[in-house]
DNA sequence: AAAACGGGGGG
DNA sequence: CCCCCAGTTTT
């Protein structure tokens, strides 16, 4: 049997019931896509659940803010996804009528869908035989086959793309592509794959020279990057200071408190900081660290060592550029990196 | 070609 | 602690 007829066989017994494959609506297809970029399932699968209810259609999520979208998406991580999903939205509804491309071509142009969520939304939804190569294909093809390119290099990506357009099923696209990544997420899995029950166990390079577990090859790991981040939590009673980050970097476009990024902040020095004098403005004020060793937050590309300074007053604080008073009770509404939010939830318990 | 971009889970 | 996850965009 064809390689593609095996995998498609073993999906149709044990394909997982996901929400997502009940449907072949684009939207549906392309907002399950974009959630679940670089997202486990189990993750990603209360988000689709939540955006699916509060944006039934394209239409209610182009009508929605930003905020409002990047707040839903709050926790999930890499937040260009969701202004993307947001302004590809307003594109669909303002450009499009509504209506989505039907084609691999067509769908690439959209912001935020890259090579393999234009294949996955060609093929689920339109049955164009476009391969996908996501994470569970490279290591699959890299199994099956003993190929040991790296997948992460130019070379790589073009030999496995050219691969799994040979292997492309154009019988069943939707079902074939959807069977290969099925596949590499519950049977060829990355530690402690099922080999022994596996169906194509008889003629994978792989499995046969023993090196299933150095494959896929991946080059190098990134270093990571420590900043200091501290933070002032104003507190006169009922209000709050937030400002939202602007420009590129992480977190853009959410909320945080007024940001002293320095390794050496104290509660000594931040009454010294011209940002801290223009606020307070000569009023009486105490400043308490939330804790004294500061919090690690670790991101795949940086440690963030971060420290939270309260600062009671009962001054009346003066505002600079994009800064804005918060209740105790608005500061829910905003969207905030998960760190600040677990932090606000400690802190400013409803 | 390399770096940036989050957060969580598994071993 | 390191790796990986239904990747894309920017530098």
């Amino acid at each position: 049997m064809k390689f593609s007829k095996k995998l498609i066989t073993w999906y149709l017994q044990n394909k997982r019931t996901m929400p997502w494959r009940e449907t072949k609506d684009p939207y549906r297809i392309w907002l399950s896509e974009i959630i679940l970029q670089q997202t486990r399932v189990a993750q990603g699968l209360p988000y689709y659940l939540s955006f699916a209810e509060a944006f039934p259609t394209v239409f209610e999520l182009a009508s929605a803010t930003e905020e409002q979208v990047l707040k839903l998406w709050q926790g999930l991580g890499y937040y260009s996804r969701a202004r993307n999903l947001h302004a590809t939205a307003k594109y669909i509804v303002n450009e499009l009528e509504g209506v989505f491309p039907d084609t691999y071509k067509g769908l690439l142009e959209l912001k935020g869908v890259g090579d393999y969520t234009a294949s996955a939304i060609a093929s689920i939804c339109y049955d164009e035989p476009t391969p996908v190569v996501d994470g569970n294909v490279y290591r699959v093809l890299s199994r099956y086959f003993g190929i040991n390119t790296p997948i992460n290099t130019t070379a790589g990506i073009k030999e496995f793309k050219g691969l799994a357009i040979e292997l492309m099923d154009h019988e069943q696209p939707a079902t074939y592509n959807q069977a290969i990544m099925e596949f590499g997420a519950l049977q060829c899995k990355p530690k402690n794959p099922y080999c022994i029950v596996c169906p194509i166990n008889d003629s994978c390079v792989g499995l046969d020279k023993g090196a299933i577990g150095e494959l896929p090859v991946k080059l190098k790991k990134i270093k990571v990057k420590k900043r200091y981040f501290n933070y002032l939590v104003y507190d006169n009673g009922n209000q709050t200071v937030l400002q939202q980050r602007l420009g590129k970097g992480i977190w853009e476009g959410l909320y945080e408190f007024p940001l002293i990024e320095d390794e050496k902040c104290t509660v000594d020095t931040i009454p010294t900081t011209q940002t801290f004098k223009e606020m307070v403005n000569g009023g009486e004020y105490v400043i308490t660290p939330f804790k004294e060793e500061p919090i690690v937050h670790k991101l795949s590309h940086q440690h963030i060592y971060t420290r939270f300074f309260i600062i009671k007053t009962d001054t009346n604080l003066l505002l600079q550029g994009i800064q804005k008073n918060v209740n105790r009770q608005e500061i829910h509404n905003y969207p905030v990196p998960i760190l600040l939010g677990n932090f606000i939830d400690s802190f400013f318990k409803v």
